[in-house]
DNA sequence: TAGGATTGTGTCATAAAGTGTCTTAAAGTG
DNA sequence: CACTTTAAGACACTTTATGACACAATCCTA
């Protein structure tokens, strides 16, 4: 498998939990169904638990004693959640749901090792 | 084999899916029946998985947590879909003939690694 | 702390999308 | 021309996405 790839519309379930698309579904199960969803500017990035931890290391490592570094990955941490994939849906909890400006219609794009969700009308406006 | 070469007319069944031309089949199979299907403007590239592979290593340079740099990848993957040849046919996804403008008839043209599908009326506009 | 509201979770019904296989007709081959 | 291969359509079957609902857990307030 090439890992996440393509761009998917999905809906959100009136408790706004994510369908995974069958395509996706099956990586997490063979990998994790531990995420960790990421609030960035706009959008969500989910990392499956492996990534995660890989993306840390790495980030830790290089920046440790920097000031401005340092206060931008408290920055990312502090924006991450940690979720599960259940009954191969993702409950997205609010506040992040809220901040990437999702409501019922939500765009899953693959990003190989990681994706994204976006609100339609923000990956449209990205992508112009 | 010289790879894919030529131009094809097939039609698209009832669910979308590609009849493959016997001389393109014989090639998939040796390699992998595994494809990455990928919307460029107005038509669709066909990577075989080993091709697909060669070119996300081209990639490996960018910084995901850089913008600009995770713009780049999302452009990439984001137009990737991931697909299968089964029972000597490719499932071409919904939003890939959209993008495609592809209807019944689609041309194949071969492109010796990879290979193109176009909706007939665009081909012939591209060729003028 | 009891009760009610809110949020989270599992499961099912249904409709839509994807898949395997066969038949028939057409095209290719010697 | 006889035979083989290929393309197309048809159809039954499987899988997937979605909305709905029942119930569990949590939180809040009286």
């Amino acid at each position: 498998m090439n890992g996440f790839l393509g761009t998917y519309s999905v809906s959100l379930d009136d408790k706004g939990r994510l369908n995974v698309p069958a395509k996706f579904k099956g990586l997490l199960e063979r990998d994790s169904p531990q995420l960790v969803i990421c609030v960035m500017s706009g959008f969500l990035i989910v990392f499956p638990q492996r990534e995660w931890a890989a993306n840390e290391e790495k980030l830790y490592h290089l920046n440790a004693f920097d000031k401005s570094d340092r206060d931008r990955l408290r920055e990312f941490y502090a924006r991450a959640t940690e979720c599960e994939m259940k009954s191969g849906k993702i409950l997205i909890p609010a506040a992040q749901r809220e901040a990437a400006g999702l409501k019922k219609e939500v765009m899953i794009v693959g990003m190989s090792k990681t994706f994204e969700l976006w609100a339609p009308d923000r990956l449209d406006k990205d992508s112009e």
